[in-house]
DNA sequence: ATGAGGTCTTCCCTAAGGAGAGAGTCAATG
DNA sequence: CATTGACTCTCTCCTTAGGGAAGACCTCAT
């Protein structure tokens, strides 16, 4: 039993350049190369090649699957790690299909409302007045301090707002993904926040933000605004800005 | 308002390399480039940086993002398109999640019953015979055809019904994709099939071919078999045949 | 021996940037 | 006014899993 090449992609249902790659990264050898360099394959090779074909269906990428052959102890590991990462994948494209859905509602609707699902910032003054009158209001109830909404500038509100939205976004997505509160990206992404407030007319020293992540940690309106993004966002915010 | 590109990643919360890659390719131009050759943007364009990554976040290729610029109609479509493609995907993690399962409950009863998931032939002359035996009696009882069990190859057979398998799970994956019955690939795949065939002693024309799809058709043990593992695949087939 | 079909290596290409090198630039400070 | 530190420029290579093509070489059947 000698397969050439085209036989064994025939056989297997692939084509001849997989078989030279899979050659090339070493995770399917030819059982014999004749001297002008054909490459020849036996029973064995044909069968190994049915599972790693199953394991790459199963969108394991082929180094891992190389390791699979040498390793025998890793396939359950593997097997139930791709599960989970399938389970969130499908998790992740629901949500993507609920925001289409919300989107495509909008413009049925003739709405541009799409300021929620992609932020860039109110068209005037009045607009951000709104937006802002119940942060305001509960700013003065509870600690009387006023805050003069006249002396907005709209388009550099708006550049703040999105980067203030975009900086807690992308913290809040350090926190789902396990990245620890003293990992030097998170740190980096808030320095690269403090070093633009600075810039533009806010200056906040690494102190004065810490203290205003605990402010936030204690006021229930803002506490509340983190955590119903994402939950212990508040907690975590804390933490990496005393690790600063 | 002139944000450098640290400003406007910093806003957008990318990296700036990403941005350099948006000039690049046309989809994020700079407002501004001074004579150093350093980039400057302006409010526009962090708007409209802003739109670009909801569609990124979409999944949606920076192509077509650049095209939903340009075209403005394509932008429901392109939602539209993402949707049926997430749906898709959530279909397919779902069945690899079953077929994860699966294997590893094969491996935890100890069983080594991979042969359904990933098809490697069978051990003995034995193992053929049972399961052969079904098709063998059919074959005898409607048609009164003897089959020799026991001339068996048992490596050959295994060869022979891997190909087999492999060349109709390809006819079907062509017919669920829509890939039409006269396409070049679709017929690729036949001719290498029937090569095959031709070289390991099972002489067959294309017109046996096309008699033998025929019969699959009209015989109720085989059609089921094949409407079985896919819906329509035995007229697929018998159209393809017809074509070659 | 010849022709047809198979096979070899090598190079470039894909999407969306990441990593890093080496050189040039900007703005603020001493 | 010059230095310095932070910033930015272009350039090249790298990532996955191969696809496509070029140009040369090989094998087998007639």
């Amino acid at each position: 039993m000698k397969f050439t090449v085209k036989d064994l992609a025939t056989m297997a249902g692939v084509s001849i350049k997989t078989l030279y790659h899979y050659h090339k990264i070493g995770l399917l050898m030819p059982s014999e190369v004749g001297e002008s360099g054909y490459r020849y394959y036996g029973l064995q090779e044909l069968k190994r090649l049915q599972e790693i074909l199953f394991y790459k269906e199963l969108d394991v990428p082929l180094v891992e699957i190389k390791q699979l052959f040498d390793e025998e102890s890793t396939r359950v590991y593997t097997l139930e790690k791709q599960r989970t990462l399938f389970m969130k994948k499908i998790d992740r494209y629901q949500q993507l299909i609920q925001t289409i859905d919300m989107s495509l509602n909008y413009t049925r609707k003739g709405e541009n409302m799409d300021n929620q699902l992609m932020f860039k910032g109110f068209g005037s003054k009045d607009e951000w007045k709104d937006a802002l009158e119940e942060q305001v209001n509960h700013l003065k109830e509870a600690y009387n301090v006023e805050l003069d909404t006249n002396a907005i500038d709209v388009d550099k509100m708006n550049m703040m707002a999105i980067e203030a939205k975009n900086f807690t976004d992308q913290m809040a997505e350090f926190l789902r993904n396990g990245v620890k509160y003293d990992d030097v990206s998170v740190q980096n992404t808030v320095k690269n926040h403090l070093h633009f407030l600075n810039k533009n007319g806010h200056a906040i020293s690494q102190e004065d933000y810490l203290n205003q992540t605990k402010f936030f940690l204690q006021d229930d309106f803002h506490r509340q605004m983190l955590e119903s993004q994402q939950t212990g966002l508040a907690y975590y915010l804390v933490h990496v800005a005393e690790t600063l």
